[in-house]
This record gives C-alpha cells, structure tokens and sequence, in this order.
DNA sequence: TTATCATTCAATATATCAATTGAAGGATAT
DNA sequence: ATATCCTTCAATTGATATATTGAATGATAA
C-alpha cells in the first residue's frame, strides 16, 4: 500500500489494513511453520529452510514476506542473518497463534478430524495446565522432561526441566525417577512430541502426564525460563 | 487441497494447513470489515455489502471464502440468506480479532502511526476495563450508552444500555444524566464512535469515559447481553 | 586480494486471488 | 404461471503469490 493511499484512509480503515496485513503473513502453510520454528528460538535461515523442508532461497522470501508483516526481526551474526520473533510482539505472536488454533479446531473440517484421529488422546494423558505445572515445580513434587531437539533445549527451556529428545528416550530411561511423577513437554498444544513420550513412559510404567501447553507459551506468559549459556 | 494430499499429510501438517486456511481468510481488509460487521450481529448479503461498501456479488465472493474458512455460517430466511459467525466459533472469532490487533500494534508500521494520531487520546479518556465495569452495572453507580446505530444495538447490547448513535448524541444531551458518571461503548476497542462521544460529551461538561472493548468482547467474555425483541 | 560462505535479489513459469459483468438459482408475492 | 427480489455462479481481466533457477551482494577467512 502506497503512502497516499494510506494517508486518504480513516483510522479504522488503517487499523483493518494491519490486522490483514498481519493475517496473510500467516495465511501460508510454510510461513505458520516458520513462525513456530522462531518461537522456540532464533535461527539463521539455512536452519530454518532445512527444518521445514524449503530451499533456502524460498525460506529467504516467505521470512522476508514475515519480516515486512513485523512479526519477526532479523540481525547478522557474521556471515549469517539470524531471524527471531520481534522483542515487542514476541508474547502476542505466540498467543496470536493460539487464537488461531481455537478458531480452528471448531471452524476447520479437516482439523476436527485429525485431533479426532490423533489427539483425541489429550483427555486421556490428564494434561497438566501452567498454573498446577508452577506450583508443582516450586514444591519439587514433579521431574519435568523437555523432549524436544537438544538445540532447541538450548536456547531456552523450562526451570529445571531435563532434556530427553524423545529419539533418545527409551535408551535413558534409567534417568527417570519412578517415584516423582514425570511431565513432559515440548513444542506447544498441537505438538506430537510430548504425546509420544506420554505413551512411551507409560508403556515402562512411569507415572507421567503431558504439559497441556509449550516451551512458547510458557515464555510467552512471563514465566521463568533457562538457557543453555 | 484435495484430499488426498491430506490424508498424506502428518497430523502436525494438518493443523498447519487449518491454522493459515484461517489467517488467510482474515488476510484482507474486505474480510476483515465484513468479519467485524458479524460480530455486531447476523445480516445478509445486501446489509453486509452496503455497510463496507462493496458490490453485492464481490461481497457474496469473499463470504463464500469466510464461509469455507469455518468462521461464518448461513440459513436462509425467505428470500435472504443470513450470514452469522459460526456458533461454535463466534468467541474464539473475536478473540482472534483482538489477538491480530495485539500484534498489529506492535508489529505493523502504519498502525503504529494511525494510533499515535488518532487514538493517543485512549489514556485521556481513562477507559473502564470489563470487570470494572461490571461491578459499577451492578452497584448502579453508571450510565451505560450505546452509541452504534440503532439496527446493531437492536441485534444485541449490553445490559440496561441506553442507545444514543453518535449522530443523535447532541440533539439528545438532555437524556442524560449529570449525577451519575456516564460510560459508553460501541463496536470495539477500535471503533471510533465512542472516542467522538466521550469527546463530545466532555466538552458538554459530561462525566463520562470509554469501555475500553466493545460489544462483541462482552459478549465474547460470556456476560450477559440484552437484545430488543 | 582472493576465495568462500550465507543470504538476498531477479527473472521466470505457474497458480491463485480480486473485482466486474451478466446470467442463473431459489424463494416469495401477485 | 409470471414477475420480482435476493443471492450465487460463470467467465473475464488484471493483479498478486509461490517455487525454481542462477546471479549478485555482503561478510569473513586465507
């Protein structure tokens, strides 16, 4: 939109424009891949392109499309450009991408059938919810587990959590307690791998519950989080 | 995309997919407008397309895209065919809304500058936050106004609501109280009528401030609603 | 400097979207 | 039935988006 015409709109007109603007960054299945990718941690693009599956050069332009939507910054680090949810709209981003999940999971035929097939199981593994999870951890009666990759782990993780990327799981479980009941996490809601960890210590006969949401939105929220220095 | 794509998709790629089906129908200003325009209340194609200005057939196109998306339902009523935010959606839909204008906020450039314009005056006009709100309808210490147009506050308003549309407001002074502090509302946190209302009836010498969302937020928060019947 | 590396740009083919026009459906009223 | 009304469909034009390829940029390291 060219200036002039901005300047010859109302301000609701305005504010409507930005709100779109802000949709369509999200309106591409690899720029929502993108974005979750961010909210674990900031990545330079040839990471980003390896891990949702894109030619760099394409990970390049739909990064840029969410550059320009202000969504995400960048800033170089030597030879590479790193990119990261922008510092202002980092927590609204993450609750903006949750506004979108609750809107599909009722809008979306497709959707209702994959969490019919897939995470219907969520009610069965009794998801623990931030503020149980908070008390819990400040009275020590829970051994949380981060199953996501050790990179991600790094770049920032819940309070005292061990990172156990669930590849790894089965050969270190002489690491868990079978006292404590174990919680696990990951990505977010809609994130298989804390799902599979769930089902897997279950089958060895730890007493183990999923974390209902994710690492980003746990930061998201202003709760404490650590960092691999 | 087909269903065979789908169903060769992972379940974490499902909701991809669902999640930037939903962005994208919010990923233009039309769609944004006609969305907002819902929220107020159900109408057909004809109001729908006269209120935000587009021929019928373009605004019959870009609901249809509303439609499929899952956010809107029709049912047709003699020779109309009422367009609604779909039941199961209709408070996800508009805290969706409100999430996209969060990161707008912070993210989208021109909005930045439209809000320093244009509703910098929102911290002057001490707007009155949901729960406050409702504590003060209860103890009777306010004066609610509604100052849409008399077709949306008929769809639905806030309990005990007085309705003034802003362009009656000066012809109508007398109405009004001058004991009591007077609060009024309208379309949302971005609707310019009641910004204009406080405006004016401050400078009648009014006490009077904003709710600081609008009647689609109320709603959206499960409190009560009055409509004329 | 030169070579190397990571990222972005430019050009292209393909696909999808937006707005307009006029015709077709579906329902009601005469 | 016929006419009328509201909405949707179909076809068109022009605009915008996506993915690919290869070249250009900008920074580091030899």
């Amino acid at each position: 939109m060219s200036r002039e015409a901005m300047s010859s709109r109302s301000a609701a007109g305005t504010v409507r424009v930005a709100l779109a603007e802000v949709a369509k960054a999200l309106g591409h299945e690899h720029r929502v891949e993108l974005i979750e990718q961010l909210a674990q941690g900031p990545r330079n693009v040839e990471a980003l392109a390896e891990r949702v599956g894109l030619s760099v050069a394409n990970a390049s332009q739909h990064l840029q499309q969410l550059r320009r939507s202000g969504m995400v910054s960048t800033q170089r680090d030597g030879k590479r450009v790193v990119y990261r949810l922008a510092d202002d709209a980092e927590a609204d981003v993450v609750f903006l991408l949750g506004a979108l999940r609750n809107v599909a999971e009722h809008a979306v035929v497709s959707m209702e059938r994959v969490i019919g097939a897939y995470f219907r199981a969520r009610d069965e593994l009794e998801p623990v919810g931030a503020n149980e999870l908070v008390a819990r951890i400040r009275e020590g009666s829970v051994v949380l587990i981060d199953v996501r990759p050790g990179d991600e782990y790094g770049l920032g993780h819940l309070p005292g959590a061990l990172n156990i990327p669930l590849r790894q799981l089965e050969a270190r479980l002489s690491e868990l307690p079978r006292g404590h009941q174990i919680v696990a996490y990951c990505r977010g809601p809609y994130c298989v791998l804390s799902f599979e960890a769930v089902a897997t210590l279950r089958a060895h006969g730890f007493d183990v519950r999923r974390f209902e949401d994710g690492f980003p939105e746990w930061k998201a929220a202003g709760l404490p989080v650590e960092a691999v220095t």
